[in-house]
DNA sequence: CAGTGGTCTAGACCACGCT
DNA sequence: GCGTGGTCTAGACCACTGT
């Protein structure tokens, strides 16, 4: 029977202090160099199994500092409801994303790129159409009070939007958001699907929305259809997985699917 | 302007020609002993960066072996159509879980701990009901074809099943699941809310699941009602993230949920 | 057997933050 | 200045795999 190494019996341990709530959120860790007395060995080792916590997404590192267990930020509920929302008041406009959030319009910021382009195998058959087809595909990145917190791939139709206000970049952030432009344009969504996969941020999702070691991300592709018809593509929604719980309900009365 | 330490830069050299396909899934990576020499350096810092794509999912190392691109097994679709999937015929009966799976009653395999409990503050609040109630603690590791992929700890209130059948483990697996089985009490589940989050697995999610390095699991809570009344609560529900797409949809017609 | 991944040491230096 | 995390070296030994 083999002996656990080393640094995983630090990290066990840790991992138990941790979890007995002899080590609260926000606490400091033993530093490196501590662990290396306590246990005997060498800073490398002390330092691999602070990196385990770390990959686990239990203590959160900083340079010059310490490191520290993390504090679980409450996880904002992203509701299947949020597509209900109306454009709001004048005064008071709103979008699904300030309603999840529970900001106002004025902490909501976006960057956008928008580019008219041709779709590809996976585009194509998310939407349900050739391969080639003239698609205007926007890129957005989320913010909310200044700190990023999502980005997404909105893709729409050139047949459906070009030459529309809905076309224009500096017409966004729009009231009521995709659904309201659409709905502008005489097209009524009445169905959407999402599809949830989860996985390790990439390095640059990492640098675009700020996220900590040890943290995966929801990667959504979502398909809003009006009668039938695929009418937008997001593909991917990327959302950091410690500030979110997708929250979804399943009628089971009524005719099926 | 301050450099990128090595083993990063050698983890973005070996990123890029794994995503550029000059690495192809099932592909052996450098050995770290080589990497030492095209980079001049250290076998740790060769490794480190090894490890840092091993946290990212991308690669697989194997002991005394090699180390390989992360084969990317075909994700399952787990649609929120599988609640209405029936018993089945008598002679190849079905569950959610074989239907989500596409496998056969044969192929399925089920570990399971019954225990009577009292609802904690997260379980009475689930629930709705006080503190303390009296509830049926199932714990749940399924298999399909021997592999385990999902383990779930579903609850039931002991007021609808205590001294019922459903309350025996040797009756599970059951034909039709949770769902059958409340209906063979006479209550009928019309409604069901899950909340996804995700996150990295506990060594123990890693150990009974085989959960590979770098990958992160859903953790769902279920919830399934009758008549406005929740009767069954799920809490957690763990899949790892590389074998699933959770499929929802969201009706807007009609009146608001 | 040789080659691989995995662990480990006992040092070193750097960049950073706080006092 | 001092303690921290972060990087790095040049070795070593072990367990495991395939030939």
């Amino acid at each position: 029977m083999p002996r656990k190494p080393l640094y995983q019996q630090i990290a066990d341990d840790l991992r138990a202090d941790i979890e007995s709530g002899v080590l609260p959120p926000g606490m400091v860790l033993p530093s490196a160099r501590e662990l290396t007395d306590r246990y005997e060995t060498s800073k490398s080792t002390a330092e691999k199994a602070i990196a385990a916590l770390r990959a686990e997404g239990l203590v959160e590192s900083h340079q010059g500092r310490d490191t520290r267990v993390r504090r679980r930020p409450p996880a904002r509920r992203i509701s299947s409801e949020r597509y209900r929302v109306d454009a709001g008041p004048q005064d008071t406009p709103q979008t699904s994303f300030t309603a999840d959030q529970g900001i106002t319009w004025a902490e909501y910021r976006l960057d956008k790129v928008y580019e008219w382009i041709e779709a590809d195998a996976r585009l194509s058959e998310l939407f349900g159409v050739e391969v080639g087809t003239r698609v205007l595909e926007r890129r957005f990145v989320f913010y909310a009070k200044g700190e990023p917190s999502q980005m997404s791939r909105p893709c729409l139709l050139a047949s459906d939007v070009e030459g529309t206000p809905v076309a224009d970049p500096d017409r966004e952030p729009w009231p009521g958001g995709t659904i309201a432009q659409l709905r502008s344009l005489g097209i009524v969504v009445d169905d959407i699907t999402e599809s949830v996969a989860s996985r390790m941020p990439t390095p640059e999702e990492i640098a675009t929305l700020r996220i900590g070691s040890g943290v995966p991300v929801f990667a959504i592709t979502r398909r809003m259809l009006s009668q039938g018809r695929v009418v937008e593509v997001a593909d991917p929604i990327v959302i950091p997985a410690d500030r979110a719980i997708l929250d979804y309900r399943i009628k089971l009365t009524g005719a099926l699917g």
